[in-house]
DNA sequence: AGCATGGTGGTACGGTCGTATTACGAAGGA
DNA sequence: TCCTTCGTAATACGACCGTACCACCATGCT
């Protein structure tokens, strides 16, 4: 056998590129040609890794949800020692918010792929729900664990609180997306929101 | 000088083929040969009223806001006598939300444009800004109104929450879209925040 | 050493898309 | 009456896109 090349790798390396030339110009007007020369390769070889356009099209949504799952369970974990349900919730809502150009992009991405599989079946297959559904678990289970340590309003229904924020914060995000409102702004909604479900801790 | 055609009811008439079509396809989809056909002419004729494909799509985006911006309004103005703030602010937020066919579309291709407009800059030159800072400063209004008449907590400020509201109910829009959230479900949600910063009435 | 095989490149093919071109009927003003 | 102009049609053109086809290496097993 000849070379032995990692396909993962490869592919991940196209999938990159898709998604840069998708960030640039837009996922409806990316061509496999773009794609091959934003990696630098030949045509053929995006043939040769994904065989048809649609395969690379399911691909670089995964390499695109795993890559900013990763992103944010990163920032997660970065607060050094548990800072509390409260800072835990607020860095996950800002952080999932289009501030920085990555996350412009995976935002764009991804609610173009969102949209796209409303009308494109074999987009509609893809785990588009996981996520959303985990973030809301993780967001519920921060509420109740702060709600039963006094940390948060007792008064509220966990699982609706968490919806309603992560769909204020999804949609503010499409907002600064579109240069509607600008991410500070964003921000500072969501953390007025936050201040009204967890109250000081009262003795 | 022939026939004399109304030029601006035949292309409300190719708009709305070209509504239709794109809810039905995507609007990524869509071609002039599409639009031509559903509408039952030509394709020359899209041609000759439109010109161009932009110019098309353009048209398109003004016809499907101005539609629902009339529905929105002929459901708030639905209400025989004023039904108050709560009331009229839950019309507001319910009647925006994809629960009928066609609310659906309107999401559908609404957001389309909108992430189309991330990447083409004839298309963010429209007026995208206007329907939701309508939305925001009504929605304001209603909340400043019914604190005033001490129907709504006054210790929350009303452009925040109106944001916030209108953030959610965007979000929750897209859930539905895509198939993650059933409407009633979204409703509920809404509904239940409308509670918390809708206070009784207290003497 | 030789050859089967995995990786790579170039390029051709069929289709579709937006746009341009050409043509023609029909109606009202001179 | 004729002729200018509006509306409508059919079709051609050039570009681009996804896919398929063919050719060429380079390598590692036998």
């Amino acid at each position: 056998m000849p070379k032995r090349v990692d396909h993962e790798e490869r592919r991940s390396q196209i999938a990159e590129a898709l998604v840069r030339v998708a960030g640039r110009r837009g996922l409806h007007a990316v061509g496999m040609r773009d794609v091959a020369a934003e990696a630098g390769v030949s045509l053929r070889l995006v043939q040769y890794y994904f065989g048809t356009k649609e395969k690379l099209l399911l691909y670089g949504l995964r390499h695109l949800t795993d890559r900013f799952t990763a992103r944010v369970g990163a920032r997660l974990r970065a607060e050094d020692r548990d800072p509390g349900p409260r800072a835990t919730a607020e860095a996950l809502l800002l952080t999932s918010l289009p501030a920085d150009e990555e996350s412009r992009i995976f935002h764009l991405l991804y609610t173009s792929y969102a949209i796209l599989s409303v009308t494109d079946e074999a987009l509609a297959a893809q785990p588009f729900i996981d996520s959303p559904d985990a973030a809301e678990d993780a967001l519920t289970g921060l509420l109740r664990r702060a709600q039963e340590a006094g940390l948060a309003d007792p008064g509220v229904d966990a699982r609706t609180e968490a919806i309603g924020l992560l769909a204020m914060a999804a949609g503010m995000g499409t907002s600064i997306l579109v240069g509607q409102r600008r991410p500070e702004s964003a921000a500072e909604v969501l953390r007025h929101h936050l201040d009204r479900v967890f109250t000081s801790p009262t003795p």
